[in-house]
DNA sequence: TGCAAAAGGATTGTCAACAATCATCGAGAA
DNA sequence: TTCTCGATGATTGTTGACAATCCTTTTGCA
């Protein structure tokens, strides 16, 4: 679900989601310069609504304005994503401790169901990761939807997730990490089944650090690999 | 400090830091309508800058914005404040835990003659919280910034502190909370000298805790004495 | 040849008018 | 009397043009 339903309301808001898709899909790369003129006529709307979407994009962070100087792509460096990932260590834990003692039976329930359907989309794709990407979204956004704090729930909705998609798209193949996960969500059900709160808050931090470190060392491998052809094409040109 | 040196900047800034001094100081009421033409009109600017200082305060939550219905001052009830009180905990311990291990001596340092110049102003006003209010922010704001997180800055000081401030200025009478508090803030700065975020975190998090069960209680003797005021004057008035 | 300053172009900020949508009020019929 | 439907007014969404600002390039001087 995750709020893409309808796209149909005020134009800034469809030019916001179109963004949206094409910033986190890498269409509109990392730092690009991100024109008025240019994205209006692109989209087929003026400059007013355009704007608009501009500064609901900033609100989740993945544009940066500078007055004067327009706007321009997030660039999602290291630094940035190991932020990212601590406050979401520390938001959704607390989310998962909140839902312990909050959600209804009936959700919990869902939420077990949920991660069955997961179960199944995994053997029968083997390895498509991209749907349980987003199911891997559902599954998180029930929860904080089950901490029953609007402002935490627009927090994580809003603001952060998106950019989690961000990273997700560029880190595509850690297909290893789907197994490991998919039961690390099931102890969490676990625990809050039998509302331990402190538990459940626990397995959601060691499931998100995990995850982060995952990332990061396969971003070390990435930058030792980039940084390995980098001097040897330097040392084969000579020039 | 607290970024309200300078309202020089586009007009859609100014109209923005005025707008939020407005709704804070209660002189634009909650669940108040905010007409785009009227304000305008009163700040003297066109309606697009009026625009966008309303969606900086969209992001700020001080303020409501529904499709063609306009724009509402948000209304603080009392669940959306144990909201707040809840993220705030969650956030703030991590950044205290964090800040433990990144601040330097010299930051420590500088938190601790903070404190001190905190308990010459109580001693001289002896009750004058207003001061210490806004310097009971710089105390948070200045740990914030110690956890060295950009992402974990912006959410507290851009998004949260704001509304927390509303609060603030509506349960202004909390002045037995003052010493207690200052002595809470001594006890972080110890763990922090220490280095041990743990305690620090721990410390933190009982302290904001604190507040909000003092700012709860009293809501409820508030509601209380209203809630006879109310069924008095209603016997009273007959009809 | 290198640097600095000014002119030019491009881009963003701002404004006023137009169109679309919603809320309110009143009239008419059951 | 009450409910529904329609018209009117007000408010928001949108557009295009104008003004202010910044970046780039070019020209002049040391």
């Amino acid at each position: 679900m995750l709020a893409l339903h309808t796209p149909e309301g005020t134009l800034a808001d469809v030019a916001s989601t179109r963004l949206t898709q094409a910033i986190i899909t890498g269409e509109l790369i990392q730092g690009q310069k991100l024109n008025e003129s240019d994205l209006a006529e692109r989209y087929g709307i003026g400059r007013g609504p355009l704007r608009e979407a501009l500064r609901q994009l900033e609100g989740m962070r993945l544009v940066k304005r500078i007055p004067h100087a327009g706007a321009r792509v997030v660039t999602l460096d290291r630094e940035m994503m190991a932020d990212l990932y601590a406050v979401r260590e520390a938001l959704e834990g607390m989310a998962c401790r909140t839902a312990a003692t909050r959600m209804t039976d009936a959700e919990i329930g869902t939420l077990r169901l949920l991660l069955e359907k997961h179960a199944e989309q995994i053997e029968a794709t083997d390895g498509q990761i991209y749907v349980q990407s987003e199911g891997d979204f559902d599954f998180h956004y029930q929860i904080a939807l089950g901490s029953r704090n609007q402002m935490l729930i627009d927090l994580l909705a809003g603001e952060l997730y998106q950019l989690l998609r961000m990273c997700r798209y560029r880190t595509s193949r850690l297909s290893k990490r789907i197994l490991p996960a998919l039961q690390q969500h099931r102890h969490i059900v676990d625990a809050l089944v039998a509302r331990d709160g402190e538990l459940a808050e626990i397995l959601m931090r060691r499931h998100i650090s995990g995850a982060w470190k995952s990332i990061s060392e396969m971003m070390d491998e990435e930058h030792d690999s980039n940084t390995i052809t980098y001097t040897r094409s330097k040392t084969a040109s000579g020039s």
